[in-house]
DNA sequence: TGTACATCAGTGAACGCGCGTTCACTGATGTAC
DNA sequence: TGTACATCAGTGAACGCGCGTTCACTGATGTAC
């Protein structure tokens, strides 16, 4: 049943995105390949024809599924006028939406602390798509100095990051939402002209 | 070779103490118990004399681990002037000292993301630790009007979290310290009178 | 206070299950001529 | 362009290991009298 090349590269696609989905859902290490391999619509035995280990498909689901996301936050904001651009990105990462669907949200907020424990690549590309999201958000600080804006702005990622990853810890919806709220109000705060 | 009640009590409260450094050096799914048995200096049969079930040590050891950390850093502060006191907080735990030594830091930060999947009364144990910590922060604001320090506060802690987390993924030091020195200067920046 | 029995903390072996990885096999694709 | 063979994507069974949990056993502690 051997597939012709360019099939082969779409279902390596697959694999990839339904590792991150499953993953950001489900955390690394409850995830069993043969789920991932399952949600792709194969059967298990086939993975090691696209990957080495189950490290190098985290690795690769990271990297990529960072990189969608931001390449579409990007595409969200090239369209705003200027002056809301912040506030979308910001009300985008840090809402509700995101906190109850990780499946599709960053991974940075569904895995830190997976992330954190892992290899040096994986933690490599992690943090490629930090900075990438930082750099993004610093484009969008025209309040600040533009010296202090990669600073500033690798701050707000940071905090954007820990709420919804303690929005979801609550089990109290009302707290949760305050959560998020509260960091919301807190980085709008924090680039008013003063 | 039945113990004493008070020994009991003893060896219970060193599993719960070995179970929060193992949890947070290495992750709750990858730590097995007789590791946490075995860093209490027992063999793993005895476990269920002590638990129902690996869910419920974890519930313990986060509760647990996070009170002491509360209750430490109020320890800390109580003796400084009130002026120092948040800078000391901060510089605490948004400290390369504390990313460097996730088994004695705070869970938070270690398993955030792996928290926000775990059963109902154990993020409520989580989150009682995040509000406690939030109120702690809360009464050394003094330059926020009195009605906005809750919601203020519990940014912060997010912000303090995060960093914490996304220092450890970073493999290069001077991204990571940036990123710890970044939060603190937004933090600190954000309680000045204006 | 002393004695006899019940309780139970801790040990180490065992059970059952799930998971990452390997492998023989199939049959369609790729390639050399 | 057509043919013969090599390659290899995908399948499903199997391997080996680690882990949560259980259990029979030991002997010291707790308790009833």
């Amino acid at each position: 049943m051997r597939k012709s090349k360019v099939e082969t590269a779409r279902t390596r696609k697959r694999i990839v995105k339904a590792a991150g989905a499953e993953f950001a859902a489900n955390g690394i290490s409850e995830v069993a390949l043969a789920r991932v391999m399952a949600a792709a619509g194969l059967t298990h035995g086939g993975f090691y024809r696209h990957f080495a280990s189950k490290d190098q498909l985290v690795l690769e689901a990271c990297d990529k599924t960072l990189l969608s996301l931001v390449a579409g936050l990007e595409l969200l904001v090239k369209e705003k006028p200027h002056k809301y651009a912040l506030p979308v990105l910001v009300d985008h990462y840090v809402s509700r939406a995101h906190r109850d669907q990780p499946r599709t949200g960053c991974p940075l907020a569904a895995l830190g602390s997976e992330l954190a424990r892992r290899d040096k690549r994986t933690r490599q590309a992690a943090m490629e798509g930090f900075l990438q999201l930082s750099r993004l958000i610093a484009s969008q600080l025209e309040t600040v100095p533009f010296r202090k804006r990669a600073e500033r702005s690798m701050a707000i990622v940071s905090a954007m990051v820990g709420a919804v990853t303690l929005a979801r810890i609550a089990p109290d919806t009302r707290i949760s939402d305050s959560v998020l709220a509260a960091t919301r109000d807190y980085i709008f705060r924090s680039v008013q002209r003063q």
